[in-house]
DNA sequence: AGCTGTGGCAGGGAGG
DNA sequence: CCTCCCTGCCAC
């Protein structure tokens, strides 16, 4: 390669430029990497097992050896972009669809790996990241929402008569804008938008679902203007590549757009990122989100999506009100959510926006880009799979107070630290050396947070700590990942047997103290303190002393304290904090599939039991079964929903072939005529009036119109009811439970519930089974 | 195109 | 009834 001039200086934040010989390369990232020419993928560089593979070709590539003795010795790269089909036609011959695919037991690795991002941030920023140095706030961040008119009601980007009748602009410095469709047509709204990009030259330009539906209208409507977009920091047009993905049977097209030298945020598929761990959101919808994180203004102008277009007409003012709302709530969306992928951009070898969404990626691309950097050979991954895992048992079912949660500290890190725990294949021992690296400094942030007073400083910090906080938790799960590189199972194991060890140490000492076990769960403790240690006070010294007997940089800690603790079975349970509050952990206790009504159910028989209230759980359980007979709940509250994870036609697929069940939520679907994708969610009410109905074959689909509705079938609910009541059964003697879970009816007494009383049992837990086994 | 791991509970259908 | 097997959701 003759000269590298790359981007990101102060003025010009192109990602890269670089020249070889004749031909000037313009880069963003990714697309520069993987052009498609006729079908055949062309990669600019690549791993080799064997230089023998591309004899003949050597006047097209750059062979570099690496050193060491992993599995590909050597990175290719091309000399030119032009004239080499037969060259890429030998890479391709050996780069299958299983290139990067799991090892299987029995075939060959290809000889050549392809690892783009971090082959292609070392070539072209000799190792610096993007955005190093530099701080949130110093980046241009341009918010851009469109309004579309529609005569049909709904928008389509290729109906001549439809167009964009707004486009509302906002930047982090507080300017905003709104190019309105009264005063100019179309072409003059497009051009304007690109001076205006042009003028402001944003580093980032961000929106709500922006991928799925601003800049495809956008690039539609330029189209049929005969606009071109040059929008790109050097004036180069948006860009569109394009990939296929064979998929059920069918071929999906994945369309992604690139603005050559600015980055494009979608603060849509954040919240998603974000919200897959925590589901704690009813809509993605922006609106809804401004309300959930309370940046919704009060004068918020609120206007449904069908009547964008008659507002248009009758009030277009409002509409520009509602516009620049838009983009108001994506700026502080954005500002939540993009922070630590910033901070994440600067360590990794990734452009923003392109930060991956799985960890094990982002641990491998830092490894990748060392060994390069030392010009050392890669390794392919083991095959075979992790033996072991985290260390769960309850030896408590029912309830016990007070108790503490007490937890060990990063306890994998630490392990892998403490122990020295790294990948066999890591000939450099860079596995260690970052994670160490990469603990101090999340350590170092850490307590400068603690001392910074500026919030928003004290955010960025926040933001910082908590990505490496994600990066170190990586390093464990990727030693088990199937398709790392620098995959080691019996590390994994040792980890995790190590884990396991860890918290039999616990365990005993607690119980020897005369404490009570209740839960133990891969890395933490519930359990009630012995007699002289339940203050908060002395609980803290305790766990401070049981710290003290473990191995060096393993650390215990009081996690929290608990006035009561309803232990139900392995993880799950619930818990009464000291003002009041209860937490519900667990898929039996609390789940987004289950209906409204039984969730509300469990809940309020869990805060009764906890606060020892079992006539109210008797009444709870009447109540219930009254509101169900007489149809008096909605029929929202009735309704599951369920994700599933293949669409209809796999669905239909596997029942043909008997590898799966029939479904209630997809034949419910099916009947509505309703299609299904991995990932959609499927609301669905079991209807008629048989108690032991199959489900599947009276399910009906729900629609959020229907509430009033109310045609379920009684008497499958009411079964339905009396399940859910069965889980308390646990927590009572059996002629207790029968008189607490009773239905009065029309009686005029209530069976008397003086003697009953919680009945908490100890469990036999899997370690005493397997002392058992073992005394046979 | 991109993908971290194991452990555990519940429900439902099918078949014995 | 019971067991097996699959799916979905969840804890860590």
């Amino acid at each position: 390669m003759d000269s590298i001039l790359f981007g990101h200086n102060a003025e010009e934040r192109i990602v890269a430029v670089y020249q070889t010989g004749e031909t000037t390369m313009r880069v963003a990232a990714r697309a520069g990497g993987a052009t498609s020419s006729a079908d055949k993928k062309f990669y600019p560089f690549f791993f080799l097992s064997s230089a023998d593979l591309l004899k003949g070709f050597d006047r097209k590539f750059w062979i570099v050896e690496l050193a060491g003795n992993n599995f590909y010795k050597y990175l290719c790269i091309f000399r030119k972009w032009g004239d080499m089909r037969s060259a890429i036609r030998v890479v391709s011959e050996n780069l299958d669809a299983d290139h990067q695919s799991m090892p299987r037991e029995g075939s060959e690795l290809p000889e050549v790996y392809v690892k783009l991002d971090p082959v292609f941030q070392f070539l072209m920023q000799t190792g610096t990241t993007l955005f190093k140095g530099m701080e949130f706030h110093e980046l241009r961040r341009m918010q851009l929402d469109i309004e579309t008119f529609s005569k049909a009601g709904f928008s389509d980007a290729s109906r001549a008569e439809d167009r964009i009748i707004l486009i509302s602009l906002s930047d982090n410095s507080g300017w905003e804008y709104v190019i309105n469709g009264r005063e100019k047509n179309e072409t003059e709204m497009l051009n304007e938008l690109q001076e205006i990009i042009r003028e402001r030259d944003p580093d980032v330009i961000e929106g709500h679902n922006i991928y799925g539906f601003d800049i495809p209208y956008i690039k539609r409507r330029c189209e049929m203007n005969r606009v071109k977009l040059r929008i790109g920091r050097d004036s180069t047009e948006l860009k569109v590549s394009t990939s296929r993905q064979a998929y059920a049977e069918r071929e999906l097209e994945r369309i992604s757009y690139e603005i050559p030298g600015r980055h494009i945020i979608d603060t849509l598929l954040l919240i998603q990122s974000y919200d897959a761990t925590r589901r704690e959101l009813e809509s993605y919808g922006l609106k809804n989100l401004a309300k959930h994180f309370g940046f919704a203004s009060e004068s918020r102008t609120y206007i449904e999506g069908s009547k964008i277009s008659e507002t248009w007409r009758k009030d277009p003012d409002l509409l520009v009100k509602y516009a620049l709302d838009d983009v108001r709530e994506t700026r502080q969306l954005a500002e939540l959510l993009s922070q630590s992928r910033f901070y994440l951009t600067q360590m990794l070898p990734f452009n923003y926006g392109q930060i991956p969404g799985g960890s094990a990626t982002k641990i491998e691309s830092l490894f990748v880009r060392e060994y390069l950097r030392k010009k050392h050979s890669i390794p392919k991954p083991q095959i075979g799979r992790q033996t072991s895992g985290g260390y769960t048992d309850v030896f408590l079912q029912g309830t016990a107070g007070p108790v503490i949660h007490a937890d060990v500290e990063s306890l994998y890190p630490s392990i892998m630290i403490s122990y020295k725990v790294s990948p066999a294949s890591d000939e450099l021992g860079i596995f260690q050396k970052s994670l160490k690296h990469l603990t101090r400094l999340r350590l170092d942030t850490k307590k400068q947070m603690r001392s910074e007073t500026d919030t928003v400083k004290r955010s960025q910090l926040d933001a910082m700590q908590s990505s490496l906080k994600i990066l170190i938790n990586s390093f464990y799960g990727y030693l088990g990942y199937s398709r790392g590189i620098f995959n080691d199972y019996s590390a994994a194991d040792v980890v995790t047997e190590t884990g396991q060890n860890i918290m039999r140490q616990m365990i005993n000492q607690i119980t020897s103290d005369g404490g009570t076990l209740v839960e133990v769960d891969t890395d933490g403790l519930y359990f009630v303190p012995p007699r002289d240690f339940r203050n908060e006070v002395e609980s803290n010294k305790y766990v401070a002393n049981l710290s003290r007997s473990l191995p060096e940089g393993i650390n215990l800690a009081l996690d929290g304290r608990y006035d009561k603790m309803l232990s139900y079975k392995k993880k799950n349970y619930a818990l009464l904090e000291g003002d009041g509050r209860i937490k519900i952990r667990g898929s039996a206790l609390v789940s987004r599939s289950m209906e409204k009504f039984a969730r509300e159910f469990i809940r309020k028989s869990i805060e009764l039991i906890l606060r020892e209230d079992l006539k109210g759980v008797h009444d709870l359980f009447g109540d219930y079964t009254k509101m169900i007979m007489s149809r008096e709940i909605p029929l929202d509250k009735m309704v599951r929903t369920e994700t599933v994870r293949e669409s209809i036609e796999e669905y239909e697929a596997a029942v043909r072939n008997g590898k799966r069940n029939r479904t209630a939520s997809f034949e419910a679907a099916i009947a509505a005529g309703v299609t299904a994708r991995p990932g959609s969610r499927i609301s669905y009410y079991i209807t008629g009036s048989d108690p032991g109905t199959r489900s599947f074959q009276n399910a009906r689909l729900y629609f959020d119109s229907e509430k009033e509705k109310r045609d379920y079938n009684v008497n499958y609910y009411v079964r339905k009811l009396g399940e859910y009541a069965e889980r308390f059964a646990e927590f009572f003697k059996p002629e207790d439970f029968r008189k607490v879970f009773s239905f009065d009816g029309d009686l005029l007494f209530s069976p008397p519930l003086d003697g009953v009383r919680i009945d908490t049992r100890e469990v036999v837990s899997d370690e005493q089974k397997v002392e058992e086994e073992e005394g046979e």
